[in-house]
DNA sequence: CGTTGTCAACGATGACCTTCGTAGCGATCG
DNA sequence: CGATCGCTACGAAGGTCATCGTTGACAACG
């Protein structure tokens, strides 16, 4: 009966913790009344900061003070964040097959040409990669 | 002070959830001790049989009777759930940029020539789709 | 027929998520 | 100066998550 210890850091976000970390990457930093009103304002400001605090304690964000502020700064990147994100999915969902995960994406949306050629550059640039070590 | 509501239908699987999901879409069915075993067996009988019930509340997944047991069997299928999960990951972080996301996902992980070759392959098929129509 | 083993149902437990109410603090306005 | 405003801190409330103990059925074994 031992319920999933608090991540103390590294896994992932819930629903809401990702909101607030989403406008944080956005923005670059955040106070609280900022991301509050990003999110469109509908939820308390104490929530966000409550929030805010959380996310601090799993080592997420940290802060820094502006007049009587607190101005709030991304420390985990998206990046990592997406990454481990995909590898979730990939393995879980789609059976380890990027390929089926591409499909997905792109069935899932209509993407214009731009997008699909930009798509092909980045397979091109990883097989480039590939081919020069 | 009121929590998120029980999730009675279409948005995501928790960890735990998702695990025994995806044993189910692997396989096509199972009964909790084929389900259990699938796990590793590190779980209890009794938890994973938990959470097949709370599957079933949630009309992710429907069973049968086989014999003494019950055998269940995914509602959901595993594309849709892929879908709404990379949605969620490309909204909240990548900003709705998709190349961004296979790029992550490219550097992530070194992909063979073949896998390459089919995911290129399934960029084509979606800009032939859109070119027909 | 009693014991053992497999199985579903139920309820409890402990940790977490998300939401706020309330309080305290300093600055600003009238 | 007193009222008010914006801000952080504290903690509680109500819900979920994930785990399992216990119970009761039922069948198979000896």
């Amino acid at each position: 009966m031992t319920g999933k210890p608090r991540d103390g850091g590294r896994k992932g976000f819930t629903d809401r913790e990702l909101d607030i970390m989403s406008v944080l990457w956005r923005e670059g930093s955040g106070t609280v009344a900022e991301v509050r009103d990003a999110l469109g304002g509908d939820v308390g400001y104490t929530t966000v900061l409550k929030m805010l605090q959380i996310l601090e304690e799993k080592e997420a964000v940290s802060h820094e003070r502006e007049g009587r502020a607190y101005r709030y700064i991304p420390l985990v990147e998206s990046v990592n964040a997406g990454g481990r994100a995909l590898r979730r999915i990939v393995n879980k969902i789609f059976h380890g097959s990027a390929e089926m995960l591409l499909a997905t994406l792109v069935e899932d949306r209509d993407f214009s040409d731009e997008e699909i050629q930009r798509m092909r550059s980045v397979l091109d640039r990883a097989e480039r990669r590939r081919d020069e070590e």
